[in-house]
DNA sequence: GAACGATGTACAAAATCCGTACACCGTTTT
DNA sequence: AAAACGGTGTACGGATTTTGTACATCGTTC
């Protein structure tokens, strides 16, 4: 397994988009700047646009990938924030160059496992009704989602440290409230 | 041209040799260390002792490369002090897992190589007796490779600036009045 | 002295990488 | 308008690299 070409390529693709917007990057300047043949670039990936989705999954597997409680969740946030950070302006071009809908398809995919796994250790023994636990789902992914959305937006200022943690108890707070409640209501439904 | 899986292995050496002496790594760790199979360390190189020598000597031709005058000579120290300095443990267990004569025989391959560069550049004008020439080298060659010996040797505690900058001056200084005492005598030899 | 783990080697199969060539499309130049 | 240019995506054969498996050897351990 040649994993190791395939990871120069993400990186010379990540140095350029520190450079420049994504759709002024070429396969010819990815390929040139890891010293390898075109034909191998196609190998690895259908095109830019895989390769932006194989780096933006990378990440987000990283973050989500064994981090099953709350606090390891969030070491998970201040990891994939501080890479983030570093890569700023590699955001900020994939900010620019993406589609508002694309970004925010892929924020609530994340937001959505994130908010899904929080819900699951905290209902695991209550019994709330499917419909009510969607809703709250939901709720929540979406503001993760424009959470993250707006910060990267706003120039990726505030300190994910402080962010994140505020942002960690909130969820954890609230999200067990709010399943609570559902499940609450879900009994009075029954009676 | 997978250039990436041999740089694989030599991270994975360097990183097993900032924990460990050379006689305790096995060429199972490091190819498990990168995820590659035993037989392609083999296909990259003979056994351990050649993937050290490739290491030092791509350390050394980092050094040598392209450092014709004596400013940029120096950086090309200081960057390899810099590079031994953060792999300090490694630097160390080389120095302690091979036997003196063969480091010496590294070292001071380096530094013919580097006096004699040194020497072209000065004495290239000026008519120096072969003899008198090769033993000044020679004399400076030990001077410098017994200088960084005794530095590694020691724990590697003295600032790199610092020292390569007055060893610069003073080789630039001297060597080139060595070279012109040498002719002196040539000269008189010939009368 | 048997079991073990590491080494070094051999070889065939699989995976990966490269060179070349081609059709296609949008832009720029003439 | 036609030609030239530069980028894309695809195809394919051959070269290079990586892997799996197996074996003989050697020093250590039990």
């Amino acid at each position: 397994m040649a994993q190791f070409t395939k990871k120069a390529i993400v990186e010379a693709f990540l140095k350029l988009l520190n450079e420049k917007p994504l759709d002024k990057i070429t396969v010819k300047e990815i390929v040139d700047n890891c010293g390898i043949n075109r034909n191998t670039f196609y190998y690895h990936f259908e095109d830019i646009r895989a390769l932006l989705t194989f780096v933006i999954d990378g990440e987000v597997e990283r973050v989500v990938a064994k981090h099953n409680d709350v606090e390891s969740l969030e070491e998970g946030f201040i990891e994939a924030a501080h890479f983030a950070l570093s890569n700023k302006r590699a955001v900020y071009h994939i900010y620019n160059s993406v589609s508002r809908e694309e970004l925010e398809r892929y924020l609530k995919g994340i937001a959505e496992e994130v908010v899904r796994r929080l819900a699951e250790g905290l209902d695991a023994a209550r019994e709330v009704a499917e419909l009510d636990r969607e809703l709250i789902i939901h709720f929540y992914k979406c503001g993760l989602s424009g959470m993250v959305m707006d910060w990267v937006g706003e120039g990726m200022k505030a300190e994910p440290e402080q962010m994140i943690r505020s942002l960690g108890a909130l969820l954890e707070g609230s999200v067990s409230a709010a399943m609570e409640k559902g499940r609450q209501r879900a009994i009075k439904k029954r009676l």
